[in-house]
DNA sequence: CGTAGCATGTAAACAGTTACATGATTGT
DNA sequence: ACAATCATGTAACTGTTTACATGCTACG
């Protein structure tokens, strides 16, 4: 739902190719809340193209692969600015890393630790990624997209923060818990 | 990566069918961070079953549909044993209403607070079930398998808590642009 | 001489959602 | 008479990820 209309957003600021779109567009911006990879890019392209909310031309270059490059039509403009007004569901939010700890209570204490250690140090390194990310100088006529921007940053930071938060709360939980392993669950073996 | 295993360990618990699954085990206690819808349990049952990590029997009922009850075998909950210890990645984060703000630096004041209103109600809603759930008066042999449960509600705090900050801050900084709509990106049309 | 960057994609698998189909029983 | 609960699934689609394939140039 969100990749073609990320493309599209992309698109009205200035005609890309996939490749530029991945490395220059998705992967420098909107990466830390809409990952995309390539070949997806590359369909959604397509896509969009057979639907008439983008064009393309190809430009020869001499030494280097033909470029093919998008840009977003009034169909496309069109449809990115209905849909920019669309309020979008909350989506279910999948958490792997639960899945383990609630059927965790087999696992030593400090297996437990371990885990919560490992998703710490990954969240941690999100948040340095972060938090590195700096914001050019606000040139006037561009005050309001960056303070768009910031605030997608300022979600990221709140986000990574909170869930810190609790690993540590958790690691401080884990830590008190009687040593003893539970009872395994019910078992026909040992039945 | 995470359904089938979440399947193993509701079924190292107790045999169930794919029906108690859905509506008995996954609606009522993991649907918070990891929901499932029964087409995806049914068949991940059916590649469980042929992977041998479980198997099932098929219970006549009368005036009921029969009942095919899945069991775990030694080999899945050798299988659940390996995951449970096994450090997921971080999984990268989608946030679909960050691509709407991050473009949408067109839209007017009162349509980006509009916006940030729907996704406040829609966390505030789930904070409200969050806090709703009552854990039962701790069985003595399964405070640690209490422990972690109540620790996975604990992350489903945090969050929406962060998220609803967040949003709130996001609100008085939209209230505080200049209200002056952002200059189009450039357009065919205007340029 | 190997690696990274430029630039295109295809193929195939896996994950998740929505809609459909069946059919009996129990409750309003 | 209608809806909900029990209980099974299939079909079709959309979204996401991983691996593969091609070929040239510039850098160390």
């Amino acid at each position: 739902m969100s990749l073609p209309h990320a493309i599209l957003g992309f698109l009205n600021v200035m005609p890309m190719t996939g490749y530029d779109l991945k490395t220059q567009a998705f992967d420098r911006s909107v990466a830390h809340f809409w990952p995309a990879v390539q070949p997806q890019i590359y369909r959604d392209l397509a896509r969009l193209e057979a639907a008439g909310h983008v064009r393309s031309e190809t430009e020869v270059q001499r030494g280097k692969p033909n470029r093919r490059v998008y840009h977003i039509t009034p169909a496309g403009r069109t449809e990115l600015d209905r849909w920019l007004r669309t309020s979008p569901a909350v989506p279910g939010h999948r958490e792997p890393f639960l899945i383990q700890l609630f059927f965790g209570a087999g696992l030593a204490n400090s297996e437990l630790t371990a885990l919560l250690q490992a998703q710490r140090a990954g969240h941690q390194a999100r948040l340095d990624a972060l938090q590195a990310v700096t914001i050019p100088p606000p040139a006037p006529a561009d005050v309001r997209r960056q303070t768009l921007t910031r605030l997608t940053l300022d979600l990221g930071l709140h986000l990574e923060r909170a869930y810190l938060n609790w690993l540590d709360d958790a690691l401080r939980t884990v830590a008190a818990l009687d040593p003893a392993p539970a009872p395994a669950p019910m078992t026909d073996t040992d039945a």
